[in-house]
DNA sequence: GCCTCATGTTGATCTGTGTCAAAGCTGACA
DNA sequence: TGTCAGCTTTGACACAGATCAACATGAGGC
């Protein structure tokens, strides 16, 4: 199924409408704007938008993941997002988008056009609010990220993104007496390597070492468990109070 | 003077207002809105904002330039963005800044409370369209830094950074016949290695390769030439058409 | 002029991470 | 059941960039 190929479907009922545009609006807003509420699918793998192309609508991420990566010719990547439900993607009339953004499980996303947008946005100023304020989040995060990429050792750089993680996973499980908090990793060494500027090989030695010191325990290679947060987050060098993911 | 000392004084009459907030609606606007714009000064060396101070204005650069960073206990920092005149900066409401925000020449700001700020953003869609277009450049910058920050190698991040600078920089000659680019460099090595993630040797080493090898042309330490723009792109392996500072 | 201090350059050496290579593990599928 | 492919781990080695140190340059103040 190729970009063009993806069906178009108008909907009626938005099921993110309330966690994402209307998160601090009253409920039904958006019903009565009818005509401009549209839904996607991707399968996973799928590209949404290709660096290059025009990006030509707004999208809000119903359900699934999305990633979003730089590349340079010579094949070296750079993850430099994610997109989880709720979240926004798009710049419609904005000739080429600045990165890729690819599907990374099977993804539904809520999409307007351009100029049902841009109608929503004149209407509704609480709307237009709400959608500066998260692209302000999505700012901070990045540039969280920066401090991440440029100044922290592989170790601090592997305990960020874990402790990252498991602040945002949403099927984290903690243990009442202990505090331990574990989770399962959706992410591949490579892909934790992207988000990471390491090799993979970095990755897996020093996830190694942290189990090794007693940071974490794996259970098989994607289950982790942290049995004290606090000790995580002193490897991480601090930061850690918000973050890449959200 | 301290950031409580910092005046604050009604203007009826802001000269930023065309370039930055209306910088795509008719004239005036913001003259219709009486109360709500005001100027701050700030001296070189000043905090604008510290970070997990209060966040309590929304402010527009009117003259001066202000850096944003971020810094680990260990004094690890990273520079994170650059507030050049017409930039925003601020998230009124929030409690505790992401970041420092330092004049780093004397600086003029047209601030915005949080009350005025909202009125101005309920009030008039389309600057509130125009701001969430700003932040979203802003927002495609940091990520097109992440990709040089952790995939970049130093010689191909200085490349980066001057070329950034050489198409950003508004007092840069151009020679009509050669098409050779001259600018200053307003930065210390040290502020380009917090840039880029780097240690001021390794800026200092990397600037001299790029001398030798005839990509540029240094006069004194800080004065730049660059003969051919094509080849200081090809040495930042390519991105550098859009970049960190606007 | 001379001193001082901030900024910049260069050299020698060390080290963290990349690179290349081999082998282990696990789940899918025939 | 065996095989295969993708993911992961581990080892040996190389190298880019950090670190430590010495010196150069240039502007400002006396």
């Amino acid at each position: 199924m190729t970009l063009a190929e993806v069906q178009t479907i108008h909907c009626g009922d938005c099921p993110i409408r309330h966690r994402a545009v209307c998160a601090r609006c009253d409920a039904d807003e958006l019903e009565e704007l009818d005509g401009i509420k549209y839904y996607r699918s991707y399968e996973a793998g799928q590209p949404v938008v290709w660096s290059g192309d025009q990006m030509n609508f707004v999208g809000s991420v119903v359900s699934g993941i999305a990633t979003l990566t730089q590349t340079m010719e010579d094949g070296r990547t750079q993850m430099v997002g994610l997109l989880l439900p709720s979240d926004f993607v798009g710049r419609p009339g904005r000739e080429g988008a600045a990165y890729d953004v690819v599907a990374t499980t099977d993804l539904v996303m809520c999409c307007f056009r351009k100029k049902p947008f841009e109608d929503l946005m004149a209407k509704t100023p609480h709307i237009a609010h709400r959608l500066l304020e998260m692209t302000l989040d999505e700012l901070d995060a990045a540039r969280e990220w920066m401090l991440v990429l440029g100044r922290k050792t592989a170790r601090e750089k592997i305990a960020s993104l874990l402790s990252i993680i498991a602040r945002r996973d949403a099927s984290l499980t903690k243990d009442p007496t202990s505090g331990a908090v574990s989770f399962d990793l959706k992410l591949t060494r490579e892909a934790m390597a992207d988000y990471l500027g390491l090799t993979l090989e970095t990755v897996s030695r020093q996830i190694s070492a942290l189990k090794k010191s007693g940071v974490i325990v794996l259970e098989g290679k994607r289950h982790v468990t942290v049995p004290d947060m606090r000790r995580l987050i002193e490897e991480a060098g601090d930061d850690s109070d918000g973050g890449f993911w959200g």
